[in-house]
DNA sequence: CGCCGAGTTGAACTGAATCAAGAAACGTGG
DNA sequence: CCACGTTTCTTGATTCAGTTCAACTCGGCG
């Protein structure tokens, strides 16, 4: 669990002791390609560490869907508004590559929260870090081109255009994928 | 400091205790409209309630500058990047009327969690609810229509368009003032 | 009373969406 | 391993929503 393993320290230090505590209770698990881990209008009772593999997340509109996170190895799928408030999220995540993540149950983690400062401390620096990606990602839709923003995104995912089509990446950036094509072949 | 404690215990429910060591280190401030608490590309010592008053922060690019988000009575100002990681923000906090607030040293708070669970946990609370806005926000403006979040923005601050200019309201919705000003224009 | 910033309205322009057709890549079964 | 069908990507022509530029109105304040 190499990667799972080097998320979890690097959010926040912890005592070969409290990190057993949260290892144990981690469940390896296989996916497929097109599996649909965390499902919309539902609370959702696990999250997950993706080990290996690849993800996006998506909401549903009336007449459109909208991708809005992509995640790879150490990177963690779960619906936030789910496990802050144990009530059903607006997010869909689904697997873009057959995968393998270690799952968690969500109330299993917010009993150590409570028992543990500890680890606590490591919920909360997780929860800030999200934060800061979160509105990064916001303030960069708000005020940077969407060829500038395609860039940025191979920059921090090399592997992107090989592992994730097109289309996906132009409804992350909030275009159609014609228009993403026409950037491309300005870049070249 | 009504509507600050209302804020604090609606966070996350603390025993009396708890509670009282946080508001002990609150110091009351008053500020003047225009005043800029938070600057951005500087790390930022303090956080702020505020108890009476609104504010907006910003972010600057080369030829632009972007509104994104807006708080009244009740709402924290903080940069985030500079609270989580103690590094320069990328975002300025101005105040848009004469306002009182209550300030928290960050490096007192860190102190606070790491010495008592339950604020910890509180601590956690506020990020995963701060996070959980962000990411409603940031998907808002991916699918839904400037006309469609300037009515949501409306019914969830009725004090709106008495409060904030129209101008800044515009570039929080990523529109230019003359577009929203036809947005109200048909809506009548 | 006149100035100034904020908001409205009109006309021209522009960049991205849509519509549409063709090329390339992908995988599935024989 | 090849052949065919499907999906993904590219490219061109047209359309349309929002920006820009500009003129005008309104309300407060010296």
């Amino acid at each position: 669990m190499e990667n799972t393993l080097k998320k979890i320290k690097g959010i926040y230090p912890l005592k070969e002791e409290h990190l057993a505590l949260l290892t144990s209770q981690l469940r390896r698990k296989t996916y497929a390609k097109n599996e649909v881990i965390i499902r919309a209008n539902k609370v959702e009772p696990y999250l997950y560490f993706i080990e290996k593999g690849a993800a996006m997340a998506f909401s549903e509109g009336i007449d459109n869907k909208v991708i809005f996170w992509f995640g790879f190895e150490g990177d963690i799928m779960m619906s936030y508004n789910s496990y802050v408030n144990q009530t059903p999220g607006y997010e869909n995540i689904e697997l873009l590559e057959d995968s393998v993540v270690y799952e968690l149950r969500t109330d299993i983690l917010i009993d150590l929260y409570n028992s543990h400062t500890a680890l606590s401390n490591w919920g909360r620096k997780l929860a800030e870090l999200e934060l800061i990606k979160t509105e990064e990602r916001y303030i960069a839709t708000l005020f940077k081109s969407a060829a500038v923003r395609y860039q940025e995104l191979l920059q921090h995912y090399p592997s992107l255009i090989k592992r994730v089509q097109l289309g996906h990446i132009a409804s992350y950036l909030g275009i159609t994928q014609v228009t993403l094509s026409r950037i491309r072949s300005e870049i070249r």
